[in-house]
RNA sequence: GCGCCAAUAGCUCAGCUGGAUAGAGCAACUGCCUUCUAAGCAGUAGGCCAGGGGUUCGAGUCCCUUUUGGCGCGCCA
């Protein structure tokens, strides 16, 4: 909720408990500890703005039924300092209380001094995070999955910024290890085989099989010719790489900018080999007393710190996936001292989570400054059937394929639609539909809607203004006040985003926000009232425009000025 | 076998730390355009919140259990 609601439910907050105090003071309360309440917005408005539970959670401390609580509660409250005018009793004894006519008005005026700025808070307390999301191998194009986890990181970033915290985005390149090896044989046997055919050069059983593959091979070829076909093979390979890997890099930066989704680093894997970060990490371990060789490898003994014992270097000298994480983890929160990092990752991953908490907190590190948001697995649908493969061409979806068939608006919008703990069935014919049945029209329309009632208003000479408080209190119907109510809420709803790290409550605000709109829209009209009404409900409509692109940016969904 | 995640309207999903009569969009049906964009609005219909126990003033929400589905359990990443 913007600041003044924030600062209008901390003073009704301490107004219940002074009158809770009072009435225990007065004896129409026997003495107890001040029950744990909450304040929430009932969800119907016929309740009033804010209701209140003290009375029924305190039943058991008062030995008092809680409508007679509530009833001292009532009795001995002093609203006059707080934003409420009004506090009634009702159901099982809930103290439903009622804003002051004023307050709306006042939300109003605040969207429209803060503008792009309405939203934000200080929730975040400035302090620093890193959000890595994606992290694709750059051994070949993207997958579907990393269409969400990209918004998702993407917008759960933004929120982070807009209540607060300093963020950092980051791409972790895995362009080291095994994974990379693996490439750079797959790259051999199709450079080889464009010169001594299929079967001169046999294709590794384990090696990516992608089209992608063969082209950059081809490209290579063609910078290259037969050069390296009779080289030394390790020699070939890592040129094969060092020409290869660059391009699928750029490649994965270039598809996720027509994506919209941008980092602030690129942080490769291979820097922390080349800087012997890596081998440092299994001595730091060692040093700390956590491992032990078996077999001839070293392991790690997660037993006191919450896992499964694993393999940090095999047998053959070489260390496995985890210790270049734990080494660039430590970089994060150490080296570079983030407060905090959080990691969007796909679900199959989560079995490894514990194995890294376990060692960071193995060096000391709090595991709990590391956040892993998991996101489950996301299946395409086309006719209600789950697809596989692309129809024209029939490989794998990538997210270009997808891009090429989805517009990004619809694609954004709609990965963003899920709380990141579900799966998603991706309905490709929904996605592809310009009309009603696809939500993100029905957000763009309410935008170009309110654009199109300020375009009018020009043409008639009327430009939006400010509005005194009193004129504000025209705007009186039950369209208006829940419009209202819901522009006051944004801020908050911002803040219940970042603490369930979910952006996907942004997408909701929208849908809802327009409804809202599109509500008032339908009952009251602008053009041609009289003039302090007119000037009032345009002063709505610019919040309204506001709120709506302020969201809309978050999630870098356009809000078209006209459809 | 063990672990993690889920199950809410015909479909896709909300339901924020337990709260008042479980919501929205789509699909279905009925209305609303000589007035700011009908890509909209109003209304009707649709539910044993997977089943069963428990916890309490009160459970879709918390605990246990069963069922069903997804994903993990490598000296792969």
């Amino acid at each position: 909720m913007s600041i003044l609601v924030s600062q209008a439910t901390d003073g009704l907050r301490s107004a219940i408990i002074r009158a809770l105090e009072l009435a225990m003071e007065k004896g129409a309360l026997p003495q107890a500890q001040i029950p744990a309440f909450t304040l929430e917005i009932p969800a119907d408005r016929a309740h009033g703005d804010w209701a209140c539970n003290a009375a029924m959670v305190g039943a058991r401390a008062f030995h008092t039924a809680p409508r007679a609580i509530a009833q001292a509660i009532s009795d001995h409250l002093d609203l006059s300092a707080t934003a409420f005018s009004r506090c009634e009793i009702a159901g099982p004894g809930f103290l439903n209380f009622t804003y002051e006519d004023t307050f709306y008005g006042n939300v109003l005026r605040d969207i429209w001094e803060k503008g792009s700025h309405y939203g934000e808070s200080d929730f975040g307390g400035g302090k620093r995070v890193l959000v890595e999301y994606v992290s694709a191998n750059p051994t070949g194009p993207m997958h579907i999955g990393n269409a969400r986890g990209g918004v998702l990181g993407d917008t759960l970033s933004a929120v982070l910024e807009t209540v607060g915290y300093r963020v950092e985005r980051e791409f972790y390149v895995n362009d080291a290890g095994n994974q990379v090896n693996k490439y750079a044989a797959s790259l051999e046997a199709r450079y080889m085989q464009l010169y001594k055919g299929e079967e001169g050069f046999p294709f590794p059983e384990d090696g990516y099989q992608g089209p992608d593959v063969t082209e950059n091979a081809k490209a290579f070829a063609q910078q290259y010719g037969d050069r390296f076909v009779d080289a030394d093979p390790e020699e070939r390979r890592a040129a094969l790489i060092d020409f290869g890997l660059p391009r699928n890099i750029q490649g994965l930066h270039d598809d996720l900018q027509r994506y919209r989704v941008e980092y602030d680093n690129w942080f490769h894997e291979s820097t922390l080999h080349q800087s012997g970060a890596v081998q440092e990490m299994v001595e730091k371990l060692r040093e700390k007393g956590v491992t032990y060789e078996k077999d001839g490898a070293l392991w790690f003994r997660g037993g006191d710190f919450g896992s499964e014992d694993f393999v940090l270097v095999r047998s053959n000298g070489v260390p496995t996936y985890v210790v270049p994480d734990i080494a660039y983890h430590y970089d994060k929160l150490v080296t570079r001292n983030f407060d905090w990092a959080i990691n969007v990752l796909g679900a199959d991953h989560h079995g490894y989570v514990p194995r890294l908490k376990a060692a960071l907190r193995a060096l000391g590190i709090d595991a709990d400054r590391l956040t892993v948001v998991l996101m489950q697995m996301v299946s395409l649908v086309r006719d209600g059937e789950v697809v596989k493969a692309s129809k024209r061409s029939g490989k794998a979806i990538t997210l270009v394929t997808l891009l090429e068939e989805v517009p990004v608006d619809a694609a954004r919008f709609l990965f963003n639609s899920y709380e990141p703990n579900t799966r998603i069935d991706f309905d490709l014919d929904l996605a592809v539909q310009q009309d009603s049945q696809n939500p993100v029209y029905c957000a763009q329309y309410a935008h170009a809607r309110i654009c199109s009632i300020l375009r009018n208003l020009k043409a008639d000479g009327v430009e939006p203004r400010a509005c005194t408080p009193e004129e504000l209190l025209l705007l009186s119907t039950p369209e208006e006040r829940e419009l209202m109510s819901f522009l006051a809420g944004y801020t908050d709803e911002l803040k219940g985003a970042a603490r369930g790290l979910d952006p996907a409550r942004v997408t909701r605000y929208i849908t809802n926000l327009s409804t809202l709109f599109h509500k008032f829209y339908n009952t009251c009209r602008v053009r041609g009232e009289a003039e302090p009404l007119a000037a009032a409900r345009l002063y709505l409509c610019c919040a309204a425009r506001t709120v709506l692109e302020n969201a809309m940016a978050l999630l870098k969904v356009d809000a078209p000025e006209s459809m």
